[in-house]
DNA sequence: TTAAGATTTAAGATAGATTAAAGGACAAAT
DNA sequence: ATTTGTCCTTTAATCTATCTTAAATCTTAA
């Protein structure tokens, strides 16, 4: 499993500091802004699990970003805030704040916050899937599916067309994809590979003879589309 | 639309009170349970929007309370209490709650709370039994029908099951299954689960060696339909 | 055309899955 | 306190699916 990305979204180098040590120790992938254009120009371009934002931003009120983001963003956003004040707290939070938290805060409690808020994302959300043509691949699942039926594959296959459509239209080598696979010491058994494309192809292609999803490339590798 | 309802598990009439008043002058319909026995009967005959509930319970303690709940009731749960405890807090927040105020709390502050709670409700859906083909699972009162026969089984079986039909469609690993139901300790007991699979199947699958249910999914795990 | 590369098939080996059954822990009933 | 019965754990025998390997056949690129 990847570690969740967390945005940080404040003017205050000591805090994000202090919330980098935390959260990285705590095996969150961090992103720092410093301000709000650059925050969310950073949310945009690569959208995290969550995000931690400062209300007292230097170039525009953190009510604000808040409302920008909520226009497309809708996974869990976290205010910290030095603002004790019951009126900022509501606003924020009708304006789609996942949670307050006012500064200093206590460390463990925005761990715990945090995870309760990316809990609650996962189940939210919409299942993670890739179509190509009449393949669907369903990452949560683990399932694939060929004009809706239920493809039964090995867990090797999986794997191998897995890789392979996290890698679409690239050519991946065969040194590549056996050790991806197989793992370091397999990097020469080039035949398990060639064996286990025949099979994934009698089960993915309509036409054995013409496949449309792996393609040979012959002396080099595969390539998936 | 109809007014959200909002179930209140606190022993003291004066907060209940309080509650009731600001509650329903904004629109919520309330529901009020003075004990955790009650309240866990109230929720289960009448499941609410979003339960207001108090950690510190003549009969039980409010963690228990809210644990019990998360085996079947998924919509918000707000934790009011007058213990301002990190320990406490974190406990509650990682047991699924999904949010935690301390008394006295702001009025306003827990509206807010509450519509941001009850707003994130809105995606997912809360459902007291689960219908899959001739299997019928009621999460409440903990019974499994086939064919409208009920169904005799053990507490792990039946834990197991319930991992399966929340987990419908998905593959699930031995591992993960393992750790569910066993716990952490036992996640290399690959043997546990295949015999327990193996009584699942006997009571639940029309034809044993072409199971409809739980499928065998080979090297990874097993997977539900 | 020819050598290297790719596919296909099938059989043996191995890892994984099922099933039955016995012993132990535990709770309910006597 | 003893018995009874249920459920859980553990072991072992058997069965099955998957992987590996080799060999025959086909395709591609120089």
């Amino acid at each position: 499993m990847n570690k969740a990305e967390i945005l940080i979204i404040d003017d205050e180098p000591q805090i994000r500091k202090l919330l980098e040590i935390n959260l990285e120790s705590n095996n969150y992938k961090v992103w720092q802004a410093e301000n709000a254009k650059e925050g969310i120009l950073m949310a945009a371009n690569h959208p995290p699990e969550l995000i931690l934002l400062d209300l007292g931003l230097p170039d525009k009120s953190g009510h604000e970003v808040l409302k920008e983001l909520r226009t497309w963003y809708n996974k869990s956003i976290i205010i910290l805030s030095v603002i004790n004040n019951e009126k900022d707290i509501v606003q924020a939070l009708d304006n789609g704040a996942t949670d307050y938290l006012t500064k200093p805060f206590r460390n463990a409690e925005l761990l715990a916050r945090i995870r309760s808020a990316i809990r609650r994302n996962q189940t939210d959300n919409t299942e993670s899937k890739k179509v190509c043509g009449d393949l669907e691949i369903d990452f949560v699942s683990r399932t694939v599916k060929r004009n809706q039926e239920i493809l039964k594959l090995t867990a090797t296959e999986y794997n191998l067309l897995l890789l392979f459509a996290k890698n679409e239209g690239r050519v991946l080598t065969h040194q590549y994809i056996l050790k991806e696979i197989w793992g370091i010491g397999a990097q020469l058994e080039t035949q398990y590979l060639r064996v286990f494309v025949g099979t994934l192809r009698k089960k993915i292609e309509q036409n054995q003879n013409q496949p449309l999803h792996i393609i040979t490339e012959s002396g080099v590798g595969y390539r998936f589309e």
